[in-house]
DNA sequence: TTATATAATGAAAACGTTAACATTTAATTT
DNA sequence: AAATTAAATGTTAACGTTTTCATTATATAA
C-alpha cells in the first residue's frame, strides 16, 4: 500500500493559495480572528480539511515570542511526592493551554542547572521549580531575561522568586511532639540535607518539640541522608543496630521513609511496640501497611495547584504588563494519626 | 536595584556584530563546526560569554526542521508503573540531547487523542505511546507525515508501529496457575478493559490457567476495571460481598490492586488465610505491606528504556535515509512469589 | 613568484508563522 | 449617486536561526 504524496506537509501558504487568499487571511482563521467573513472562513477551514493542515508551532512560537509551555522540575517523578505535582501542574497547565515539559532533576545541583538552560533555550514561558537552592545566581539571570518562575516547596537563598510551600517546621514540631506525647523518650531523626529549606525547617521542628520537652537532642540519633529510598534504609540500620538504638523515629520524607520501613521489616523490628515511626508526607499504601503508618500530610495538589496557578498569572499578567509583588504562599500540614507510633494502650488502637 | 538593561536578549545579530564576523560564523561556533580559526573561534566564545547569549532553541528548531524533543503519553504519572516508564524514557532522551514532553493520557482516547495534536504540532521528533487503542486512523496519518512513533506496552489494531511489549497473557497464566497449585480453587479476576491487548491478553492467561486445570471460568468472578484504583475498591467488594465469593482474586493491575488491598483491609478480611491475592506488576511497596504482596513481575525499566532507545535509533536513522522493518519486541515478566496468595503450610512462609 | 588547492568567512535565502500597516471592498449616510 | 465609514483582505517585514553557495584569505606546490 504505497502511495505518492506531492509533499508532505501542508504550510499556511499551501492553504492560502488553494483557498484563493492570503496567509494573513488563514492565519486568522487558524487563531479565531474577528474579521473574516464567514464564507471566506469556510472556504479556508474547507482546504485546511482538504489538506490536512495543522499549524506549525515552532514557528508560531518564534513569531510570537511566546512557546505556551512551562517546565516543571522535580526531584524525581518516581517518588509520589513528585508525581502529584508532575500531574497537577500538567492538568492545570493544560486547562490553560500550556504543554509541560517535565524534568528530573535528582536532587542535584548541576543536572538543576543544566535543565534551567535548557529550558530558558527553549523560551518556555515559565518554570516550576522544586529548587536544590543552589543556582541563585543563573535564575535571578533567567527572571531578568523574562523567565517567570515560581519556587515548589522550597526557597533559593539570594533570589526573590515567588513561591508556594508547606509549613515544614510546623509539621514536624506536630509530629515529634505527638511521639513524646505518646511516651517515646529516645526519639531518632533521619532528616534530609540541612541546606535544603525543607530539611532545615523539618529539623528546626523536631529540635523544637524536643526543647519543649526538655529532652536534649542527642547527636547519635541525629542522621542526615539524601532523600533517597537508599539513605533510609541505611541509616536507620545505623540507628536501630547502634548501642543506644532510639525508641521512635521520625522520617522527614517519603522515600527515606520507606527505606526505613524495609529495614526495620527486614530486621524483624515490630512496630509500634518495639518502635515508634512517623513519616512526612502520605503516599497511597500508607494505609495499607502493617501497621497503617502516622505521617505528616502536605497538601501536595493543593501546593503544585496552586504554584501552578500562580505561575500562568505571571504569564498572563506579563502580556498585560501587570506586575507582582513577590510571593510567599505557606500551606498547611497535618498529622495524620494511625498506628505506627501508637505506645499507649495499643488495644485500642482503631484502623484509620 | 534597578538595572537599565539596553536589549534584555542578545540574538546571534548582536553577537557576530560585537565579535566582528558574520552571523554564519557564530552559529558554526555554536554548533562546533570545524572550519573556524582558532582565534575567530574564541573570540566569538568571549563575545558570546560576555553578552551571555544562548542560542535561541526555538528558531533553530524552525530551521532545522527538527526539535530534539519527544512526546511520551502515558496513562497517569501517579501510578508507578507510569512514572517509571516517564522517568526512564527521560532519563535515555536526555542523554541523547532530547527533551521530553510528559501527557497523561488518562487512558483516555479524546485526551489521547488531543495530546496526539499537540505533539505533531509541536513538531516532536518522536512519540512513545502507551495507548488506548483508538485513534488509528490519526496515527497512521502522524506515521505518514514523518512523525516516528514507538507504542508501549500495548498495540493499535490497524496501525503498524514499532512496539516494545510484554508477554502478558503469559504472566497471568503464570499467576493463576499458582494460586491453583497452592489450592485456591474459586479464583476470581478483576480485570481491566478487554479492548485494551494489555486487558485481552491478561484475561487470555487467566482463562488458559483455569483451562488446564478444568476449572470453568465463573461469570460472577469476573470483573472488569478502568484500570483505576476506585475501580479496585469497587469491584472487590462486589467480589467479596457476594454470595459465591471467590478463595482469591486476581488484580491485573497495581493501581486496581492498591484499591482492592485497602477495600479488603477495611472488611477485615484477611489475607492469605481467607482470601488469596496476586496484582500484576511489582511497586516498591509490594514487600513491606501485609503480608508482603505477591506479584507479576515486569521489567518496566527494560521495558521503557527499550522503547526509548529504539525511538531515538528511529529518529537519528531518519536522517540518513536508513529505515526498519517495523519491530516488535515482547519482555518477559516473572511471578515474584511472597505472601498474599501461600495457602499450603503458611508457618513455612518466608519473607521474601 | 605565480598558480593552485584548501581553509576560513560571508551574503542571502529559507524555515512557517504573525503583526503592522496599506489597500480594497462593502455597508452606511447624505 | 456620491461621500463617508467600516469591514475585509492583502503586502511586507519580522521572529532568530541554519544552510547553500560564493568569496576571500591562507597554505602548498610548481
Amino acid at each position: 500500500m504505497r502511495r505518492v504524496i506531492s509533499k508532505l506537509k501542508a504550510n499556511i501558504t499551501d492553504v492560502a493559495k488553494k483557498a484563493g487568499v492570503s496567509t494573513t487571511t488563514v492565519s486568522r482563521v487558524l487563531r479565531d480572528n474577528p474579521g473574516v467573513r464567514k464564507k471566506t472562513r469556510r472556504k479556508v477551514l474547507e482546504v485546511i480539511s482538504e489538506l490536512k493542515y495543522e499549524v506549525n508551532a515552532v514557528a508560531r512560537n518564534l513569531r510570537q515570542r511566546k512557546t505556551n509551555s512551562i517546565g516543571v522540575i522535580v526531584g524525581n517523578v518516581l517518588s509520589p511526592f513528585y508525581s502529584i505535582i508532575a500531574k497537577t501542574v500538567e492538568d492545570i497547565a493544560n486547562k490553560w493551554g500550556y504543554s509541560t515539559i517535565l524534568c528530573n532533576g535528582d536532587e542535584n545541583p548541576e543536572k538543576e542547572l543544566k535543565y534551567l538552560k535548557i529550558l530558558k533555550s527553549n523560551r518556555v514561558d515559565g518554570i516550576i521549580l522544586v529548587p536544590t537552592g543552589k543556582n541563585s545566581n543563573y535564575i535571578n539571570w533567567m527572571i531578568d531575561s523574562g523567565v517567570k518562575i515560581v519556587l515548589l516547596d522550597r526557597l533559593i537563598k539570594g533570589t526573590d522568586c515567588d513561591a508556594v510551600l508547606v509549613d515544614n517546621e510546623n509539621g514536624s514540631y506536630k509530629a515529634v511532639k505527638y511521639l513524646i506525647e505518646q511516651g517515646y523518650q529516645k526519639i531518632g531523626i533521619i532528616n534530609g540535607y540541612l541546606d535544603r529549606t525543607t530539611g532545615r525547617e523539618r529539623f528546626n521542628g523536631y529540635l523544637r518539640a524536643l526543647r519543649e520537652a526538655n529532652i536534649s537532642p542527642d547527636d547519635n540519633l541525629i542522621k542526615i541522608g539524601d532523600f533517597k529510598e537508599n539513605s533510609g534504609i541505611k541509616l536507620s540500620k545505623e540507628l536501630l543496630e547502634s548501642f543506644n538504638r532510639p525508641e521512635a523515629i521520625f522520617v522527614t520524607n517519603m522515600d527515606m521513609t520507606l527505606g526505613a520501613l524495609i529495614a526495620i521489616k527486614k530486621m524483624g523490628i515490630s512496630i509500634p511496640d518495639e518502635l515508634g515511626i512517623i513519616g512526612f508526607d502520605d503516599p497511597d499504601w500508607a494505609s495499607i501497611v502493617n501497621p497503617p503508618l502516622t505521617v505528616v500530610s502536605q497538601p501536595t495538589h493543593a501546593l503544585a495547584s496552586t504554584a501552578a496557578e500562580l505561575l500562568i498569572k505571571k504569564i498572563e499578567d506579563k502580556k498585560t504588563g501587570t506586575s507582582h509583588e513577590p510571593l510567599i504562599m505557606t500551606l498547611h500540614s497535618k498529622l495524620v494519626i494511625r498506628n505506627s507510633a501508637q505506645k499507649i494502650k495499643p488495644h485500642l488502637a482503631r484502623i484509620k
